[in-house]
DNA sequence: ATGACGGATCTAATCCGA
């Protein structure tokens, strides 16, 4: 069988149910993973998803900031969140399911951004981007029979194209080589795979991201790659496809970011 | 680094994003 997971950092849900709307009707994922949800559990619009098919939801909201969500055609069972740096912020859920045959268990994280300087001693944000990701270290990408699958806004850039400018960017939270660093030892400790670079070459620039703060982010181009999709080496040699949907940012009042589709042959 | 947006919140001005 055919499974497709997508991740999207929708900057509210509640404002943009209609373009997470259309975005299902025209790309059909089996499995949606939201972050910045902005919306506490209970003003979750969970009926539009119900309506269209998406029964099973996993939601960690919280009141207007950050908060996560995967939403599912496919039964969703031993649903958690773990706490990271104890700050009860919203940040990630954990879902599994069975697909083809297989167990798999899909983190859905919204890493904090960081701040503008990136220095731990002057900045208190930049400390807990730090620290958040030294607590995912813990994780694992293959145990036991689970295939675990990793998606979501990790705020972190980690290749050279994966910025417009290598350069210019170094000393920029996203991109400097402290947190680059950081999520390579997440990526290698954990055996991950990266499902977006395993179809598209880390030779071709790349995006998910692009400032609101721009007349026109098609013209001006200054992206970055902060959303991702990682898997275990089996799921990367049964991956099929990969889906960048750049079009949702020219949609009226997009959100920043755009979502990306990774489907695996089960 | 650029360019000066856009979200939520006890609706006005403030915090936050990256």
């Amino acid at each position: 069988m055919s499974l497709s997971i997508a991740t999207w950092n929708i900057n509210s849900v509640r404002l943009r149910i209609q373009q997470v709307e259309k975005f299902l009707n025209e790309y059909q994922p089996d499995v949606l993973c939201l972050q910045e949800i902005k919306c506490q559990n209970d003003q979750f619009p969970a009926k539009a998803f119900n309506k269209l098919g998406y029964e099973f939801h996993a939601v960690k909201g919280q009141k207007g900031y950050h908060g996560v969500a995967t939403i599912s055609k496919i039964p969703l069972v031993d649903i958690s969140s773990t706490n990271y740096c104890n700050m009860g912020d919203s940040r990630h859920i954990s879902v599994r399911f069975k697909a083809g045959g297989k167990d798999i268990q899909l983190h859905n994280f919204y890493v904090p951004a960081g701040g503008d300087e990136p220095d731990t001693d002057k900045n208190p944000k930049f400390a807990h981007k730090l620290n958040f990701l030294e607590e995912m270290r813990a994780l694992r990408a293959l145990d036991e029979k689970t295939h675990n699958v990793l998606v979501g806004d990790l705020n972190i850039a980690p290749h050279e194209n994966d910025v417009w400018s290598h350069k210019q960017l170094l000393k920029i939270v996203s991109h400097t080589p402290v947190e680059t660093d950081a999520l390579a030892k997440i990526f290698d400790e954990g055996g991950w795979t990266d499902l977006i670079r395993n179809k598209i070459s880390t030779d071709e620039k790349l995006f998910t991201w692009w400032s609101y703060r721009s007349r026109d982010w098609q013209q001006s181009n200054r992206g970055r790659r902060l959303d991702h999709i990682w898997g275990s080496p089996g799921l990367a040699a049964v991956q099929s496809d990969l889906q960048v949907v750049r079009e949702t940012r020219n949609w009226e009042k997009p959100s920043d970011h755009i979502p990306v589709i990774c489907t695996l042959d089960l």
